[in-house]
DNA sequence: ATCAAGATTACCT
DNA sequence: GGTAATCTTGATA
């Protein structure tokens, strides 16, 4: 059994938990499926001198959760039809998270197929439709506002756990993608030469 | 009460 | 490369 990130691991700056999520194990259990997969793409969102965080402007009934305690899920809805993950950092009050932006999928990929409305014949590489974006992830693996305000820490339906090490020099970092402010700042990170990144 | 914008994706040419 | 789909939120009146 693969163990669970600590609760100290959320609790420090957030460019530094976006970076240390790569290679770590997503899981969700939802209708008694399993889905499991591997991040691959992340961007960090700051509370404070950030423009493109939701949190910059204080706090809303939407973004409450990005105050909690660093180790808690935020999950909102974008352009009326997807949903985005997050990892909310630091002690509570910061406002600040991690979105989760792609993810290698690992197991229950015929459930991902399904949910996603892709064919069970699609091959291997075709499978980077499945989880290389936010909301496309999130639907492969049936994330949605039931598990906003969650800990990963003890949460059943939603699970961070150990995977990977991932070596600094296959890690990438540029600007954040699908914003309109605050572009300047290089805060997403990604998995070198992956195939389920969502861009280059 | 009204309104514009949005941490996206799929499908079109 | 362009754009429609779709609806909640947060700001302004």
């Amino acid at each position: 059994m693969p163990k669970k990130l600590a609760r100290d691991f959320f609790l420090r700056p957030t460019n530094e938990v976006a970076k240390g999520l790569l290679g770590k194990t997503l899981t969700t259990l939802v209708g008694g499926q399993k889905t499991v997969g591997r991040i691959v793409e992340v961007e960090a969102y700051l509370g404070h001198g950030d423009d493109a965080c939701h949190a910059s402007r204080g706090q809303t009934k939407r973004n409450k959760v990005m105050f909690a305690e660093g180790g808690h899920c935020y999950v909102y809805l974008i352009y009326g039809m997807y949903y985005c993950v997050n990892v909310v950092t630091e002690a509570s009050g910061y406002g600040s998270a991690v979105l989760i932006r792609a993810v290698e999928p690992i197991e229950g990929l015929d459930v991902m197929k399904i949910r996603r409305g892709l064919p069970p014949t699609i091959t291997p590489r075709q499978s980077f439709n499945l989880t290389s974006g936010p909301g496309k992830l999130c639907q492969a693996f049936a994330i949605d506002q039931k598990m906003s305000g969650q800990q990963f820490l003890t949460s059943k339906l939603i699970q961070l756990t150990e995977g990977d090490r991932i070596s600094e020099k296959d890690i990438l970092q540029g600007p954040r993608i699908g914003i309109s402010k605050a572009t300047d700042l290089e805060w997403r990170y990604f998995i070198k030469n992956n195939n389920w990144v969502s861009r280059p």
